[in-house]
DNA sequence: GCGCTTAAGTTGTCTGACAACTTGACAACC
DNA sequence: GGTTGTCAAGTTGTCAGACAACTTAAGCGC
């Protein structure tokens, strides 16, 4: 094991080097694909190209293709037959929520995005509140901290907040919810963090990220939930006051 | 063109026809997972085989293990740590034992979808009764009666029951809320009627849908939020009772 | 005991190959 | 004309082997 500094070190180190998450190629694959879908605009029951046509365009092989095409298989996104061909069986009418589809970003649907992220959060931390191991509690504690550390200095603080975020959808025991807020959440901070400055985090987020951490921690479900609402509510205020609405 | 008697002759052959089900081997993969998970008492976080152990001893390669574990992987059902190994990403707690474990499994993450689009809808619900304009309501009305007519045949209820659903999508004036909802409901769906084929359409279900319809309209927004609350119970209880938990 | 190195084990990805199946075109037959 | 048999090309399903990246634990030196 590695001192503590050296590790903190090593860990400040990693998150600049790989944003948020290690990539797996197939998740790169389903992106592209999307893309594809939309631009070609395909409908429900069109054919896709075939998995040797994929597998040249992309640069990967027919392995990775065929696992990331699973993934949409079994989420009934896909149909395959065998000797025939894989057809969309869903319309992705302008965008999909597994992988936002030529989605336009301007401040009306980030707005959009925060509504729908708030009954997110909001069940999502109740749950996790109520839910939590011991496990998670200690990691929500430690992914805190980190952040705290972070906050202090001039980094960048959004892989940390995202880690301790993170941390509390793993604790509701529900992957589906993490995996559907941080879609929402990756695609609103790539333009979120455009306008602002990243050490524009104010003093009152980082005291209201603080009550979260404890609140959930302790048990406090209905002021984990207050908490929250009023970090969303501090987020959707930044966001009108810059788009000016 | 033939005559019509014997094209309907034709027709209604074919229609006792059902589809040849080619049981592709993946399939067969995870049945014998699922039994091992079952006979080997795995919980949550128990480390499963490594993928090839599991080749080796269902007598499959290690391809198809891949694509069978990456199908589980993407309900959330696994967990899968680079170096590390497959984890049991699911607790399976109780149940009859006659239920099939492999339904077991996949009823749960039926659950946590329904747990998700929980919030969801209930949102989406009230923004949609305080949002929702004069061509909305009409089409709100006009789907309900397609789907009233429809549930009086024998026929297949569920793409007018999505049509009435979307239009109430529509009227919250957010198309995210209706994308990620129908995301949702449609791997819900491939799920649900596969094993389960619960065509049936309960009586209180409709009455629900009937008072769904009117309290949106006529802008109940508490009310409608209510309904829509007992639906969701009503489809739980379904897959609860069908699960046995 | 602590820290470092090393080796075994595991998942992610690639390559190449063959089998099973579908589809369309064409020929043969009634 | 309409039906059936046959064939070739294309596509998915499965297999085998290999290497890279990563994790874990055992072993070693201090």
């Amino acid at each position: 094991m590695r001192t503590r500094s050296s590790s903190q070190l090593q860990d400040r180190a990693a998150q600049m080097l790989s944003p948020v998450v290690t990539r797996t190629r197939d998740v790169a694959v389903l992106d592209a694909l999307a893309d594809m879908i939309d631009d070609a605009q395909l409908k429900k029951g069109d054919r896709l190209p075939s998995e040797p046509t994929l597998a040249a365009r992309l640069g990967v092989s027919r392995s990775t293709i065929r696992e990331a095409l699973k993934s949409w298989q079994t989420l009934g996104i896909l149909e395959r037959k065998k000797g025939s061909g894989t057809f969309l069986a869903t319309d992705i009418t302008g965008g999909s929520p597994t992988v936002p589809i030529g989605l336009k970003l301007e401040g009306h649907s980030l707005l959009r995005m925060l509504e729908v992220r708030r009954p997110l959060e909001i069940t999502v931390t109740r749950e996790a509140t109520m839910r939590a191991t011991d496990e998670d509690r200690i990691r929500i504690m430690s992914t805190y901290r980190d952040l705290d550390d972070i906050l202090k200095t001039d980094e960048d603080w959004r892989p940390a907040d995202a880690l301790f975020h993170r941390a509390i959808y793993k604790a509701s025991q529900n992957s589906l919810f993490g995996q559907i807020i941080e879609q929402l959440h990756g695609s609103f901070h790539q333009v979120y963090v455009q306008p602002f400055d990243s050490d524009q985090i104010g003093v009152s987020s980082m005291q209201l990220h603080k009550e979260l951490c404890e609140t959930v921690i302790t048990g406090k479900a209905d002021l984990a939930v207050t908490v929250i609402e009023q970090i969303l509510d501090l987020v959707e205020q930044d966001v009108r006051e810059t788009i000016g609405v």
